[in-house]
DNA sequence: CTAGCTGCAAAACCTTTGCAGATAT
DNA sequence: ATATCTGCAAAGGTTTTGCAGCTAG
């Protein structure tokens, strides 16, 4: 099941965060984006679209409350603004073609033994889902992916 | 062998670039930092303490030049801003961690496998320089590196 | 000579911060 | 009642850009 706005609600409460107007509104954008990377700004956007009224800097603010409440996250696709996501969903590793933007998403099982591997010999636990690796498409790059 | 500044004057010259004093001066810098990974602030830094001048657009604009060129790539460290390297540099792979900050560099043996992997199954070719992965070192994660 | 480079200054971009007034609890 | 939140506006840091003049080739 999907996380609702409700639940994005309980959790600043819980972390003894108060409930507004303009939290509301980016709870429920974010709850109903969750599969969705979105930037502050388009977060804001859909703020304003549900004819809520949000400043970016309490935008910002309420992401970080949700951050410091453990259900959000936030990465970085390339160059862009920082994307959020809900912490709930399955941790994944964004590939970012440096030639034509398109990403695609590593599912968990095609980084784990990598991941295994690394964190064994350097003790290093990587977090797949802060910074986007880049790199050429295989349509970009004139190699065609065979699986 | 090390690359050295007039490597780099020579490679502006064969992309049609000229030669000026201050982009000698950051070809200088940035040859002798071959093993650092700096970013455009300190590089001026640098361009000052050798005694030259430049402003910070010009070294923006050389940096530029250098990687049209193709001998100089920029990556991303976490945060702060691009840093800086040789295109001849071995391609390396960093892990930053979100706790302490430290950097490692997995040496391309150790990324090899995996990045080969990736590229058979989704066609996409991993370029290791540019974005760094965070996590948490061992240290930070309490768990210590087995090799 | 002239295309390309320079410094300066200003803008763009994303994000954070200071503040005085408003509001949830 | 009061600690927290809000909007506004301004600043932060990095990088880009416009421009008029300078300079390498």
């Amino acid at each position: 099941m999907h996380i609702t706005a409700d639940d994005l609600l309980d959790a600043l409460r819980a972390h003894g965060h108060r409930i507004t107007a303009p939290r509301r509104a980016v709870c429920t954008v974010v709850a109903a984006s969750h599969a969705d990377h979105l930037d502050a700004t388009e977060i804001l956007a859909q703020v304003q679209n549900l004819g809520a009224s949000a400043d970016q800097s309490t935008v910002y603010r309420t992401l970080e409350a949700l951050e410091s409440a453990g259900i959000l996250t936030h990465g970085h696709l390339g160059h862009r603004a920082a994307v959020y996501h809900l912490a709930t969903e399955p941790p994944h590793q964004h590939l970012v073609c440096n030639e034509c933007g398109k990403t695609l998403t590593l599912r968990p099982e095609e980084m784990a033994a990598w991941a295994q591997a690394i964190e064994q010999s350097t003790g290093f636990e990587i977090d797949p889902n802060h910074f986007a690796l880049t790199g050429r498409c295989g349509r970009c790059a004139g190699r065609p992916a065979t699986g």
